[in-house]
DNA sequence: CATTAAACAGACCAAACAGTCTGTAATATG
DNA sequence: CATATTACAGACTGTTTGGTCTGTTTAATG
């Protein structure tokens, strides 16, 4: 692939998520995303075989540009702080930064998204989600467990919990923020999650 | 309308959500429900003037039993004790126990799912889903606010962000629930919700 | 600079789609 | 029992859909 055809496939992704993002996958055709992006259709078939294609790469797409930003933030909190406890504490706030950003706040998460449409999908595609899910959620198990092992928890709670927990308060937050239109919203899950592992860890706090 | 028409619309209302559930709502075509239910085109657009109209429908119908749903178990847990945090431990646990229901366990939220394809709803049926959900958060505000007040928290904390986080922690449990094909996700949210609470009230505990 | 391959453009197609229409069966009502 | 209305059945239609195909432009390569 040439790099102006590399430029051609991240224009028709960038605006594939934009719409997904804003009526489904199903909702979405190839004639709106052409629309959309202004590419033609046999560049469009050129770079992906169908839809389903699509499909696959819009999110093994998605899906790096997300790990890598929560490994870069979670990098940046382990590099400023010792204490484990410091470090998610760190993450946390500066995720909720990220989630505040006034000029593109996230307008939703493109796992929830496809979670609620997967009948359309390969079980192979389905099973990166879950995957994903899970490689996301094991970053939070191996933090939580290092703050559990340092600093006792005030009652017994496991790492994959806690973990778990943190993700299902984002994903919820993000679908409040949608129906609300309140951008707000999901940043401030996050910090209610905090009260919660201040909680939890009352020695571990300065 | 006959009680048999209204039959007939229960029918097609009851394959809509099951569907939908499955793939969407711009997933499912009309022929798709008209398969799942047996019924014909004809009856199909004599009981809905149009796909947009099943979606204003099937929505209301779909809040109507949830709303409903939520009102009862409140309403046995308020019968069953008089201290507001009893009362909002009782509802948690009747909650839980519905959502492990092994029968039926729910495939998802209803909300959550138009949410993530809003753009191809009317306003008025996206205003009618982030209503439905504030009147939901809204039974939580009343009874946390009865628990504050009786039972002061040892972290200052709002009703109104308590009740939030709860509806958030169940939505992200019912992607976790879908993703990972996991029926349990959603109940152990809950459960954790209950420790955060146990904690933030220590002294409205028996 | 010739050749080959990648990158596109857009007319075209069959299937799926939401919705219509005409006719018929069931049911309520005077 | 006559009549009107509701409830359906299903063939049909115009449009949208994902996808193909043929041809042309652009760029890499020996």
């Amino acid at each position: 692939m040439t790099p102006k055809g590399a430029l051609a496939k991240e224009k028709i992704l960038t605006g594939a998520k934009a719409l997904v993002m804003r009526k489904g996958f199903a909702g979405t055709s190839v004639d709106d995303i052409l629309a959309e992006t202004g590419v033609s259709k046999g560049a469009f078939f050129h770079h992906f075989k169908s839809k389903a294609d699509l499909a696959n790469q819009l999110m093994r797409w998605y899906a790096d540009g997300d790990i890598r930003m929560f490994r870069t933030i979670l990098a940046r909190a382990e590099a400023a702080h010792d204490d484990p406890m410091d470090q998610l504490m760190q993450f946390l706030t500066d995720f909720e930064v990220y989630l505040s950003d006034p000029e593109n706040p996230p307008k939703g998460c493109m796992y929830a998204l496809y979670t609620y449409e997967d009948d359309h999908f390969e079980n192979d595609l389905k099973g990166f989600v879950a995957e994903t899910l899970q490689s996301w959620t094991a970053m939070y198990i191996r933090k939580f467990q290092e703050v559990i092992d340092r600093h006792p928890p005030v009652r017994p709670v496991t790492a994959k919990r806690l973990a778990e927990m943190f993700v299902a308060v984002i994903e919820g937050g993000l679908i409040l923020q949608r129906a609300y239109r309140n951008p707000g919203m999901t940043a401030r899950q996050s910090e209610q999650f905090r009260d919660y592992l201040e909680l939890l860890f009352p020695r571990a706090i300065a």
